[in-house]
DNA sequence: CTGAAAGCGCTTACAG
DNA sequence: CTGAAAGCGCTTACAG
């Protein structure tokens, strides 16, 4: 492998000459700089990363510590930022933490031993702390780390847009059932729902409103709504929001075996919008996610040299289809 | 951040001793070691991975390479292969060639350019080529880059599993919906269950096959069932096997869209074991890849110093569900 | 068994 | 505008 000093002694000029028109340095005269460049192509000259790391201190790495690469929504993520990561020259780094804080904590020092660019994170939970002090930028993604900016979906908001859609098809009798509420996710999306109601409807209103706290899973969706839907039957509720697409995708799954027609009987809306989201039958109505620029926020957040940045909140969009 | 000299300054020995003791290097006598060992916990020092790694030439890091992380398979593998690096002390970089050869190219010298201890690939097309040599060992996985060495599924052995279950629940008229023929993966998982038939029936026997090219989506399964099983409704198959549970999905739609019971009418099959596979009403029979194994072999074969391996083939196991 | 020293391949003040 | 040189933090022959 050809070093910059071969290429200098080819070009025959100094190695620092070399580095200069490489890092695109315009003191460097035309003359030079053509000889330096045949040299490299001549040689098939690649820098090498880990001397440049060592003197500059930083590696063109980012890193992405998610809970479950194997989550749709964290993979659609992982994509999107690798896209913007290598726009810039930049290569990601993965590491899942399994929802565990101690192995979170592990992952993210590993991490941050290589010297990152920076570091973009989902919380696995509302209370991993990191071990000691750094200068790598951190940023959080979804779900805050520590005190770390986030960068999200306005998750109420978008929570909002669903009741709207909801009471506009004229529900009248919907059950929530949320995320767990000791995140922060759950908490929002379930307030933003809440709140549409007290605020649009000023509590007088025929819309009775109930809630159920699950998790963000397939299991817990499907055994709530089967609860749900076979406790009152004479009353049921004519629709149930749920606070991720995969407990919407358990209801659904509790409404076929209970034999209850979607939409006609009973509508469904999700959150997240992940790919599953309209491969199911019917199609869900949901909100999407704004991925893509939630990645490329937070790329560009860990690129910026400042180190201080606010929270951003991203809108989401209703996607209506047949579920509702 | 504390270095190895700070380290030796404290313990009063050399950096070389300091180099020694952390290598574990049997050669370093008791106090030396434990002098070091207090001075390494009390200054919290870490190594630097960039200095080490310019000296030995070799980052600790597996590069991998998918056509898209957003596939179910692909994340569950970068899983498997994250959990078997970090046992080793190594991380991973990931990248997305997006099914797509140049891109892919390009993916993979980004990533040899880093040093890494070794590269895993599943190629995206049958006909990739890496640019340049390189000393740093290739395995591929799934689908073979170059004439790299190849871990995978025993594809047609896993066909063979399906076929025999087909046979066993005495279907007689089956249909097989293929990958795309010009890949390896598409070709071995089509013959084996092809030879099947003429190994153990001997062609004598009243069992008529047929055979239709898809892709490996969800599409091409539910375009190319609604072709078969409407073209000809006095007699249709009553077994489609897919080849690959996207395509399997896929062909259950568009059952349920004729209307056609599902086990009761007609049984699928699937190839692979996605998430997704058991989240399906009903849920999918299929031959569930030995994931965790091959990410488990393409470590070991990167981090073996030896640069020849022999291709590895993995026997995957059929999941029976409700699907036939 | 331990230490002094060279060197991995870069970047960046500094002098000219 | 260019070059000579120091130095980033390690590892590893080599001498003793």
């Amino acid at each position: 492998m050809a070093t910059i000093k071969d290429v200098a002694k080819l070009a025959k000029v100094s190695v620092g000459t070399v580095s200069k028109v490489i890092s695109q340095d315009p003191t460097v005269k035309t003359v030079l700089r053509e000889r330096v460049a045949a040299a490299i192509e001549e040689l098939k000259y690649r820098p090498n990363h880990m001397a440049r790391a060592l003197r500059m201190n930083r590696l063109d790495v980012i890193g992405l510590v998610v809970p479950d690469i194997t989550n749709p929504f964290f993979a659609q993520l992982a994509k999107c930022i690798e896209i913007e990561a290598a726009e810039r020259h930049h290569t990601v780094t993965l590491a899942n933490s399994h929802d565990d804080e101690e192995t979170e904590r592990r992952q993210l020092s590993t991490l941050i031993d290589r010297a990152p660019r920076g570091v973009i994170i989902v919380a696995s939970s509302d209370n991993g702390k990191l071990e000691y002090s750094t200068d790598v930028p951190i940023v959080s993604v979804d779900r805050r780390f520590q005190n770390y900016p986030l960068i999200s979906t306005n998750h109420a908001e978008g929570s909002a847009q669903l009741a709207k859609h909801l009471i506009d098809l004229g529900h009248k009798n919907i059950a929530y059932i949320s995320g767990p509420l000791n995140t922060r996710v759950g908490r929002a999306r379930k307030i933003g729902f809440e709140e549409y109601f007290a605020r649009e409807l000023e509590g007088v209103s025929d819309v009775s409103l109930s809630f159920y706290e699950g998790h963000f899973d397939y299991q817990s969706g499907e055994d709530i709504a089967r609860r749900i839907l076979s406790e009152y039957p004479d009353k049921r509720p004519t629709a149930i929001a749920a606070a991720s697409d995969q407990i919407a995708i358990g209801v659904m799954r509790a409404a076929r075996d209970l034999e209850i027609a979607i939409p006609d009987q009973l509508s469904v809306t999700g959150f997240d919008d992940i790919n599953l989201a309209s491969l199911v039958v019917p199609r869900l109505t949901t909100l999407r996610q704004p991925i893509a620029e939630i990645a490329s926020a937070a790329v560009a957040a860990i690129m910026a040299e400042s180190l201080v940045f606010e929270d951003v909140e991203l809108r989401g969009d209703i996607v209506k289809r047949g579920s509702t």
